[in-house]
DNA sequence: ATGGTAGCACGGCTA
C-alpha cells in the first residue's frame, strides 16, 4: 500500500498538476493539504474519475485537508480534538483496510506559526500565530499518545511546517528565527516523535539535500534552496510494515506546480 | 531592510 502526503496549495489551481501526479505515482492513499476550498466547491470529479474515494474537511479561502483512497474510507472524523473553539480545517482521519490489515490515516496541516510574536520575557505571545502553532502541537501530542496506546498501525502525515534538523534545510541559518525552525517548534516536534513514531523518510534515507518545499520567491527551486517540512510519521505497528519511502521532487519542475512536492511511503499492507 | 511569488477571489490575508 502506497501512502502519500501532498500540500497542493489550492485544489482549483492544481487540477493539472495533481492529476499528472496521481496518474504517474498511483498512490493507494493520499492526504492533501491547503485545498483552499469548501467541501461544497471541491472539484470531486478530479479525484473520483480516477477511481478514488474522497473525504474532505474544507474551509473557504484557507487551509483545508482531504483524504483520497482506492479502498473505502471508514470511521471518518474531522478536526483535531482538544479545542472546540478552533475553526481552522487542519485535521482529518479515516481508516483504510488493506488485504492484510487496517491503517488509521491521520492527515494534518500544522499551523505555520509566523510571524513569531514573543512577550518581553521571550515566551510566545498569547493570541499570536506562534502561540497557536505550539498549542496545536500540544493537542497533536495528546492525539498521538492515544494512537500509541491503541497499539495499531497508524500514519500521521502531512505538512508539519517543521524543519526537524539543520540538514533538512539548504540554508538553516536563514531559518533560525522562523516558526518552522525555532527551538520551541523543534522541541515540540521531538516530543511527538519521541512518543515512538518513525519518520518514514529518515528511516531509509540519511544526509542533507532532501527537501519537500521550495518557495515560489527568490528562484528557490532553481537554486535548490529547499526545506523538508512534509513528513510521514508511523506508529511502531505501521513502521514494521515500511518497505520504501521517497520524495517526488521532480513534481516541483512541472507546469504550474505547488510550492510543496509529494512525500510517500510503501507499507506491506 | 524591504520585497520578492502565488492562491483565493476580487480586498487583503496567508504562506
Amino acid at each position: 500500500m502506497k501512502i502519500a502526503t501532498f500540500n497542493i496549495n489550492g485544489i482549483k489551481a492544481r487540477a493539472g498538476a495533481l492529476a499528472r501526479w496521481l496518474d504517474d505515482a498511483q498512490p493507494d492513499v493520499a492526504v492533501l493539504q491547503e485545498i483552499k476550498s469548501t467541501d461544497e466547491t471541491f472539484p470531486r470529479d478530479l479525484i473520483e474519475d480516477r477511481g478514488y474515494n474522497l473525504e474532505t474537511h474544507g474551509q473557504k479561502g484557507f487551509n483545508g485537508v482531504a483524504i483520497l483512497s482506492r479502498l473505502p474510507l471508514e470511521d471518518v472524523t474531522r478536526g483535531l480534538p482538544g479545542d472546540d473553539a478552533d475553526t481552522q480545517a487542519r485535521w482529518i482521519e479515516a481508516t483504510v483496510s488493506g488485504a492484510r490489515g487496517a491503517l488509521r490515516v491521520c492527515g494534518l496541516y500544522l499551523p505555520n506559526g509566523n510571524p513569531v510574536e514573543l512577550t518581553p520575557d521571550g515566551t510566545p505571545a498569547a493570541g499570536g500565530k506562534y502561540a497557536y502553532k505550539l498549542a496545536w502541537m500540544a493537542r497533536l501530542e495528546a492525539r498521538v499518545k492515544a494512537l500509541m496506546a491503541a497499539e495499531e498501525a497508524a500514519a500521521v502525515l502531512g505538512d508539519y511546517n517543521i524543519i526537524p534538523q539543520a540538514e533538512d534545510a539548504a540554508k538553516p541559518d536563514a531559518w533560525r528565527d522562523d516558526a518552522l525552525f525555532r527551538p520551541e517548534s523543534r522541541t515540540a516536534f521531538r516530543r511527538i516523535v519521541n512518543l515512538g513514531l518513525t519518520d518514514a523518510f529518515r528511516a531509509r534515507t540519511r544526509g542533507p539535500g532532501h527537501y519537500s518545499f521550495w518557495d515560489y520567491q527568490g528562484r528557490a527551486w532553481e537554486n535548490n534552496n529547499g526545506i523538508r517540512i512534509d513528513h510521514i510519521l508511523l506508529t511502531p505497528q505501521a513502521a514494521d510494515l515500511l518497505t520504501a519511502s521517497g520524495i517526488d521532487a521532480e513534481v516541483r519542475a512541472g507546469e504550474k506546480p505547488s510550492d510543496h512536492v509529494p512525500v510517500w511511503a510503501e507499507l506491506d499492507l
